[in-house]
RNA sequence: CGGGAUUUAGUUCAGCCCGGUUAGAAUGCCUGCUUUGGGAGCAGGAGGUCGUGAGUUCGAAUCUCGCAAUCCCGACCA
């Protein structure tokens, strides 16, 4: 038995992560240094997000599109703000020809194909799409214009983690133009809700939708819309945001379009994505020491059949049992996975799908046969219960229902523990440390945002859109505030 | 950008202090037999420019110096 178990979350929970993210083969990392290969089982996960979302947008009027990777470094300067957020993390392109060494060792760079201009790759695509809807506006005719693009950015971090944060990352990208300001804050809150919605239904994390405040406000930005999660660790995850980006855009790259009465007016946009980032919140909400553990809706592979079998014929004599099950749950829609593979044992394969995060695994052999029964394995709770095949197909329906719901809720109830209302600036900086969400008094400003993170590292994940009015004093500050926030410790 | 560690088989690592036949193990892989209800067993087999560049030496995975890459912890950031 030269097989590993994971590190426990409770000796080193960032180990844990690293391992689990290797061992259920998601992803790797690769010969660029902070970049990740997406391995297919990991990558069949992040195309049903995709596939969920992107349905969810079209409802929404929305279109697809794709912009270019490269951009032009004035382009970046258009808007101050902006740039100040990404400036210290973009990859530059200087150069278009390699050439072979003089020395004879491989390829340089032809020092004669440097660029007019330089390139940026994108590490988001307000600018190239900008500059580029000013060309498609002129007219109230023309708006809104509501497109997405699915694509890779990338931005050079210090450090770095599979999924949480790599250097390039996959996302999509809304960017909207619209007539009026209302319309534009309008669909910026409609796609959080879309997030929020996707996010809670299908990938069961419970999210709290919120404000940014202004520090934690995306550069270029007048507001930001966010969803919220709390990991198991008791850190806070922002799994999405959507902006309102006012006029600023728009002023810079210079769009205008005529009213009806033929006056000029600068349009109003919105931009809005989730990335990748959304499998390190999926792995850190629901798995647990034997593996991943994948809610139903989400999860490449729902159920998974093993057959027990020693020759051939067992095998075969399973299958006619098999197959019909397989058959009757495929036409309900619901993925199953037949592992027929006579080179791993039972044993491993049961381990296998555990650390997978298989929701459901079924058990079939000779012993079953006889009795007309068949062993079943949910993963949320790993259990197994024998029952009889009759009747099977309506119970696994059921079942997948019931482990979406109880791992949502399992979620949930751990995010109601972990939030609890902080009034005393001593009690804060011992509560904060333990992780899970404080909901404080804050003054509104800046500056005592900015000393709280000093002091506690700390910092406003959002301020709830559902927050009652509620008078009191700032945690830190004791001036009056008219409603809690929510504090945490993020990733 | 600071601090620490690592680099030897596909993977995880031993060997280095104290230089010396053909560089080892486990696991994975291939072949055969036997097995299969929680990570099976036996036998055989394939698999290595010891991160890189110099130096010391009769001789370097091992000693010296340089360089690079990666990982972890901080600072910074989705």
């Amino acid at each position: 038995m030269a097989y590993q178990k994971l590190t426990p979350r409770s000796e080193n929970y960032s180990q844990w992560y690293n391992e689990l993210v290797v061992k259920a083969d998601l992803a790797e990392q690769s010969a660029v240094r902070g970049c990740m290969v997406i391995k297919p089982y990991g990558y069949a996960i992040w195309e049903r997000i995709q596939a969920g979302l992107d349905a969810r947008f079209k409802q929404k009027g929305v279109q697809n599109a794709y912009f270019p990777l490269l951009i032009p470094k004035s382009f970046l300067s258009r808007e101050a703000e902006h740039v100040e957020g990404f400036a210290k993390e973009c990859a530059v392109v200087t150069h278009h020809r390699l050439m072979n060494d003089p020395n004879g060792k491989g390829v340089v760079v032809d020092p004669n194909a440097r660029l007019e201009e330089e390139l940026i790759i994108r590490p988001t695509s307000e600018t190239i799409i900008w500059s580029t809807y000013k060309n498609w506006i002129s007219s109230y005719r023309d708006l809104p214009i509501l497109c997405n693009q699915w694509c890779n950015v990338m931005r050079w971090e210090m450090r770095t983690r599979l999924f949480l944060r790599t250097a390039e990352f996959l996302w999509q990208e809304g960017h909207t133009a619209h007539a009026t300001k209302e319309e534009a804050e309008d669909f910026a809150q409609q796609m959080l809700d879309v997030y929020a919605d996707f996010v809670e239904s299908v990938m069961a994390i419970p999210v709290l939708k919120g404000v940014k405040s202004p520090n934690e406000r995306f550069a270029g930005a007048l507001n930001t819309y966010c969803i919220e999660a709390m990991m198991q660790d008791g850190k806070a995850l922002q799994a999405g945001t959507s902006h309102f980006l006012g006029q600023n855009f728009a002023k810079s790259f210079d769009v205008t379009y005529l009213t009806k009465e033929n006056k000029p007016e600068y349009v109003w946009a919105t931009s809005w994505g989730v990335s990748t980032r959304l499998m390190g919140a999926l792995i850190m909400t629901h798995s647990d020491d034997n593996g991943l553990v994948l809610p139903p809706h989400l999860a490449p592979i729902q159920v998974a059949i093993v057959p027990i079998f020693k020759q051939q014929e067992q095998l075969d004599a399973i299958l006619t049992k098999i197959n019909p099950i397989a058959d009757q749950l495929k036409a309900l829609g619901i993925r199953v996975k037949v592992d027929t593979a006579d080179n791993m044992t039972p044993g491993f394969k049961f381990a296998e799908y555990e650390m997978r995060g298989v929701p459901v695994r079924l058990a079939i052999g000779a012993r079953d046969i006889e009795n007309g029964t068949i062993e079943v394995a949910r993963r949320d709770t790993l259990t197994k219960e024998t029952l009889p095949i009759d009747g099977i197909v309506e119970h696994i329906t059921a079942l997948l229902e019931e482990i979406q719901a109880n791992i949502f809720k399992k979620a949930l109830d751990f995010r109601i523990a972990n939030t609890r209302n902080c009034d005393s600036w001593e009690e804060f900086q011992t509560e904060i440390q333990k992780g899970g969400f404080l909901a404080c008094h804050w003054d509104g400003t800046p500056e005592t945002e900015e000393k709280i993170k000093e002091l506690t590292k700390a910092t406003i994940r959002c301020i709830p859109l559902d927050a009652p009015a509620e008078e009191g004093k700032c945690i830190y500050s004791g001036k009056p505030s008219h409603r809690r926030v929510i504090f945490a410790i993020a990733y």
